[in-house]
DNA sequence: TTGAAAGCGTTACCAG
DNA sequence: CTGGTAACGCTTTCAA
């Protein structure tokens, strides 16, 4: 008997608003109209049909409301990679911001593949997305161009194109190079390597920030401490030990250095260490991201805090506006502002480890 | 003209079958039926359809076909904390495995908390699923006994109740307490302390497996060397390093310490440290989880890998057999093996870090 | 304030 | 092998 019922409820089609309607002796559209807080309804109707849309636990099916409305309340989010915890932090606060509101959000990941980044956005928008965000792993702007005339509202994040104008959110990434090696020349590094991210817009706009920060203070600036890019954004680590090993062989060789990411950074740091060289006495490391692990290190690692909440949420608020808004709203673009965070491994005053934690050196 | 040329293009309203019907002057249904692959359409048919949706780019507008079908193609998953590496991990490779099939993911957080997730829960069914997968915060097996008599197919990871029968895919905790456990015996510890997880399965099976790894060696068990349990698996950091400093007070101090997940055991080497304490020779660190930043901390980190990447894969796996197969399957359990990744925290014989790794230690 | 009718784009079911 | 017809569950429009 018991298994009849269990079968029973499960072969039993949902509920719809026709059930409703007849249960009630009112029409699929009055109960509609509840649904959607339509003015022009009854005050006693209204309450009635409340009651029971929560006695069955009615959800209305979302494919046959897109089907005539055209809407979906999906968004999508194309990342190069969820691991990173750079990316995973903005989809966390992107869905936070969406879900608010009614949408889901779908995550795919590109894996630094601009030919899967293509594949997946086919699939998004056969999807029928309201809104698509995107760190692209493209290298020029062809694809994205395509959908920001006929496809979906499209917002780039962390990446984007000079000849693309297109909604964007991201950090100031000439600040960020800017930050980091003026903090190394505070410091008194004369020598101040980069090893540069891949040619993308983060990648280049650290590098120009890296320059601009010789220049200012009229430091030489020399191409032998500057690798040559990378072509995507992967194995950061180990090209961070390798490119850094090519530093130290150098001579003289340089007494800081400021890598395109964190998990480069480390890399530096354990071919420094290999070296037996001491860090940040012999050379000064910091990176970029302010993971939340760089504090846990072998030496705490300095780095220049990229907002990243504030991407996603920022974005989550763009993707919003996008929809809500009637015609097709002019781009956007929000720049946020990096901040410098101090730790072991630029900390030349002081020896040690953990004690020597400064106020900055607090946050995560 | 431009303007008016992509204004026309905006306000165009996607190509549908219709369209392509009317195009070659055949019917809907044999449109239909090419995009399906069905058997029963001509050669010279077949290849004039496939043509003409290359040329225009036509995709099937999926919530119609939802709206017939009753599928959705979409699957969910709630996960307590998308910055978590084991659970992006397993987004990531989930959602691999997923998207080959035509599967979407979509993505949302519970943060550790019963309730939000059991909201999550209720608009993820409101869009009608195709299945949903979780790794619960819940305490209890309430919210999920509800779905899975009379919602889609649910598939548990990582967490489980004793009284819920459902699909799931872990790690075999007892195997994770007992591996750690033993490890921290054979290394000689004597007084091995252990800092507990939360009162769900991970938590409760991993303490039984450093109880049997106990009582197996014939080591006397001290109720003050087992930590309080935890409400939730949250700020895991702090909560190591202030558990640890408790187990600092007692006299004797512990030895060894098997901690529940790493940043737990991030945490208690914190705190040993900074009690002047050597890591290994005073007290012996391992944690569980195996993160890919374990190799770069203070001290290299020693963990119980918990085959993350399988367990997505697998729980991939096991969605689709689930989607594909007709009628209402039985429910099916995986348990994975965990495996034991020896580092500096628990390398006794060896001094000094780095150059010291063994071949375990290269994992990541 | 309410509701009847007409779709939205697709697939299922048969009949030819 | 091909296609007409009837859904699927909802919203929109317009008339009552």
């Amino acid at each position: 008997m018991i298994v009849g019922a269990v079968l029973y409820i499960d072969a039993m089609p949902p509920t719809t608003m026709k059930d409703i309607a007849r249960d009630l002796g009112v029409s699929v559209v009055t109960v509609s109209k509840v649904l959607r807080n339509h003015e022009d309804i009854g005050d006693e109707t209204r309450k009635r049909v409340l009651a029971r849309v929560k006695e069955l636990k009615y959800t209305p099916n979302l494919a046959a409301r897109s089907l005539v409305t055209g809407r979906t309340y999906l968004v999508g989010l194309v990342v190069p990679d969820l691991l990173h915890p750079f990316f995973a932090q903005i989809a966390k606060s992107l869905s936070a911001v969406l879900r608010k509101k009614g949408y889901c959000l779908t995550i795919s990941t590109s894996e630094e593949d601009p030919k899967l980044e293509e594949q997946e956005i086919d699939r998004l928008l056969g999807r029928r997305l309201d809104a698509l965000i995107i760190a692209t792993a493209s290298t020029n702007s062809s694809v994205l161009g395509r959908i920001s005339t006929a496809g979906p509202p499209l917002i780039l994040i962390d990446r984007r194109f000079a000849d693309l104008d297109a909604n964007y959110v991201g950090i100031d990434d000439e600040a960020v190079g800017a930050l980091a090696t003026e903090h190394l020349i505070e410091i008194g590094c004369r020598r101040i390597a980069h090893l540069r991210g891949p040619d993308i817009s983060p990648g280049l706009g650290r590098l120009k920030g890296y320059l601009n920060a010789l220049a200012k203070h009229k430091m030489e600036q020399r191409p032998e401490l500057i690798s040559k890019p990378r072509t995507a954004d992967v194995n950061s680590r180990e090209t961070g030990v390798e490119l850094m090993r090519q530093m130290l062989a150098l001579s003289p060789r340089p007494d800081g250095v400021f890598c395109y990411n964190d998990p480069m950074a480390i890399g530096a740091m354990h071919a420094i260490l290999d070296a037996g060289l001491r860090i940040p006495n012999d050379i000064a490391v910091i990176g970029s991201g302010n993971l939340h692990y760089d504090t846990e290190l072998i030496v705490p690692l300095s780095s220049i805090d990229q907002q990243t909440e504030q991407i996603g949420e920022r974005a989550g608020r763009l993707t919003l506006s996008l929809l809500e808004s009637k015609g097709q709203p002019k781009n956007r673009t929000f720049i946020l502002e990096p901040q410098l965070v101090v730790r072991a491994s630029t900390e030349r005053k002081i020896a040690g480890r953990g004690s020597s934690a400064s106020p900055a050196s607090r946050r995560r």
